[in-house]
DNA sequence: TATTGTTATACTCTATAACTATA
DNA sequence: TATAGTTATAGAGTATAACAATA
């Protein structure tokens, strides 16, 4: 496995272990993220950052407005306004102005957005679960405490 | 934190464990190496492609063909000839013609490159140090195993 | 003045495909 | 014919910065 023609092999053998950790993790992300933009491309024609904005606003029936879209996908605005440009175009999502204040606007995902998105977290779902669904639940829980730790830390590490 | 304003807060309630695994690791990657590639550009002026190269070949003193990175990297082998081509310009690495077969070409560090190299990885392995350094040991050997689990499995899963 | 969203633009990263020179 | 590497090109994904409308 230390030969193993990846990125992990980047790996010296003296280095420490957070490293080696690391570059696993690096590897194991980019194998599924990579797999999971394929698959979303080659059976919806869609991509990962269009099916995370829809993933969004399925969890917000009332909208979402451009800026919220901004801070919780973690990319510029002017990205957002791009993507949902594409996806007002193909009628599965609407912007509506708001009224209390005329600078912003809500984006909804329409019916016609709601199925497809439906059908789309479906399949992806199906995804992961083949990725993940073999560990055993023990390695998965694990993983997932683990995970969460680390979040917190590199939250608390990088807010600068 | 459930509702923590970034990627994770994608999972609805009623999501499958699998999933929200995926997401947190995804969101931990994504934070981690967003600031590893922004210290890499503002304290070295290179990127993770170009770093990743020069990890590569460290590790082979005698060199690496450009098809060996390719498959390494895991990228097409005209990109690793771009990175190749700006990191020669640079003098941080030299091609070589293999005389046993003359379409290949070996690529090394020069000395500056290991020197360079050198530096850089120094600074790499700290940032990663403070990242993950104050998870609890057990913490990341529990991540360590359960990603070195994964892996195998997506390896699996993905060989079509 | 500050903020929301848009527009314009540029750069990194990657893939595909046509090409060359060997094998 | 097949392979190693190069070149050309296109597209995703992202950031910065200038801007208009509104607060």
């Amino acid at each position: 496995m230390t030969d193993a023609p990846d990125l992990e092999s980047r790996a010296a053998p003296g280095d420490h272990q957070a490293l080696r950790l690391w570059l696993r993790m690096l590897t194991c992300c980019n194998l599924i993220e990579g797999e999971i933009r394929n698959r979303l491309r080659s059976e919806f024609d869609t991509t990962l950052p269009r099916f995370d904005l829809m993933a969004q606003l399925q969890r917000a029936p009332e909208g979402m407005k451009m800026g919220e879209l901004s801070r919780h996908m973690m990319v510029t605005s002017g990205n957002i306004t791009g993507i949902a440009d594409q996806l007002e175009k193909e009628g599965l999502v609407v912007r509506t102005k708001v009224e209390s204040d005329r600078r912003s606007s809500v984006l909804q995902l329409t019916p016609v957005g709601r199925e497809t998105f439906a059908r789309m977290a479906k399949a992806h779902e199906s995804w992961i679960t083949g990725l993940f669904g073999d560990m055993p639940e023990a390695s998965r829980h694990a993983l997932f405490q683990a995970l969460g730790e680390l979040k917190h830390q590199v939250v608390a590490a990088t807010a600068d």
